[in-house]
RNA sequence: GGGUCGGUGGUAGAGCGGUCAAUUACAACAGACUGUAAAUCUGUCGCCUCCGGGCUACGAAGGUUCGAAUCCUUCCCGGCCCA
């Protein structure tokens, strides 16, 4: 019986929020929050029934509120629950900045639950601060405070917590191909972690999963599982299975995936080259260096030298830069 | 405002006149292996290179010196203490 109000956080965005973080976040420009925001509501709808939602942005509310306003709520909080906070608290003792700014986000936070009368507010553990200074400051504006519900969080592809800065995110726009492969590059220890919070597998058969792993079961098996999971959840059964194939394909029998980028070329252009120009390497050192590794192939064949050019009579080619990166040739 | 300590590569953090493109750890990347884009091991990890070397970098700008990340001056920024 409640209604979904779905906020964007155009507003808090600029300023930042601290909460998972151990060092200050710079303020961003606009322009920068444009561009982040821009998928929000594509994303929520994976999760929600976003037609049924209302959706605000929330610079609708603070961007109008005045400074006595804003006073007047600072009021409501004490200078020391904030340095209580574990993370602020352990930048304070290190000697680290924190900008009072910072302080001011849980106020912002808080205030989108005034704005919108907000009886739950849902977050993840890392949000109990803010969630809380909802409830801190509704009172004060004649409302009921709100409940929160908060969910556990996951840890990212590599065992630390999912921060975009670390690139260890597993996106809920990500294609079908990346987020089997993300999913299958997570530690073995999250797997039973990710079943529980991100699939609906009964619980029990959760445990199973857990017992056979225990009894030597091979995770990987159970980790394709629940890679295939998560992308009939977010795509369809039919791209999970495409998924698979391709990385059975790619990564365990080394293969190559049936759609790559295509490039025209000519006969006499350095391959070195064609790695930078594709951007499978971000300078002409590291494809030299991609090269004496022996992490580049040409059809199959590990390209030996540096200095290795197109052939007139390679009309195509297959170019396979370290282990994921492919491209197709053309020479006209 | 005063005092004091500090600002180093993606991050943390050594170096404190030459042997410094800069120890090390983490991250990243490649290879081997494998059960996977896990783990482990090995290698790489500023840019360019005719592979001799060249260029740009240690907050910024000047200066001292044959030579500076390292010393001096000024400025900017941060921590702490005092006001």
């Amino acid at each position: 019986g409640h209604q979904i109000v779905f906020i964007v956080g155009d507003f808090t965005g600029v300023i930042g929020d601290t909460s998972d973080k151990d060092s200050e976040r710079p303020m961003l420009s606009e322009e920068t929050i444009a561009e982040n925001m821009k998928n929000y509501v594509e994303q929520a709808g994976k999760i929600i029934d976003i037609t049924k939602a209302e959706v605000h942005s929330n610079s609708e509310w603070l961007g109008k509120l005045t400074y006595s306003e804003i006073g007047r709520q600072a009021d409501a909080f004490s200078l020391s629950e904030f340095t209580s906070r574990e993370n602020i608290k352990k930048r304070l003792d290190e000697g680290k900045r924190v900008s009072l700014r910072e302080l001011l986000y849980p106020l912002m936070q808080g205030y989108d639950s005034v704005a919108i009368q907000a009886d739950v507010e849902l977050g993840g553990t890392d949000q109990r601060f803010n969630l809380l200074a909802g409830r801190h400051l509704q009172p004060l504006y004649d409302q009921k405070p709100q409940d929160i519900l908060m969910g556990n969080l996951i840890l990212g592809t590599d065992g630390r917590k999912m921060s975009s800065s670390w690139g260890n995110t597993i996106n809920l726009l990500d294609s079908p191909n990346d987020m089997f492969g993300k999913v299958m590059s997570i530690p073995d220890e999250l797997i039973v972690t990710y079943l529980v919070h991100c699939t609906r597998v009964p619980m029990e058969d959760v445990e199973k999963v857990e017992q056979e792993m225990k009894g030597g079961a091979n995770p990987k098996n159970s980790k394709v599982f629940l890679a295939k999971m998560l992308v009939s959840m977010y795509h369809d059964e039919g791209a999970a299975e495409e998924a698979e194939k391709h990385f059975q394909n790619v990564f365990s029998e080394k293969g190559v995936p049936e759609e790559i980028i295509e490039r025209r070329s000519m006969a006499g252009e350095e391959i070195i080259d064609i790695i930078v120009e594709l951007e499978f390497a971000g300078s002409k050192g590291e494809a030299r260096r991609l090269i004496e590794q022996g992490g580049v192939e040409l059809n199959q064949e590990k390209v030996t030298d540096v200095k290795r050019a197109l052939l007139p009579t390679e009309n195509e080619a297959i170019l396979k830069v370290g282990k994921r990166n492919f491209a197709r040739i053309l020479i006209p």
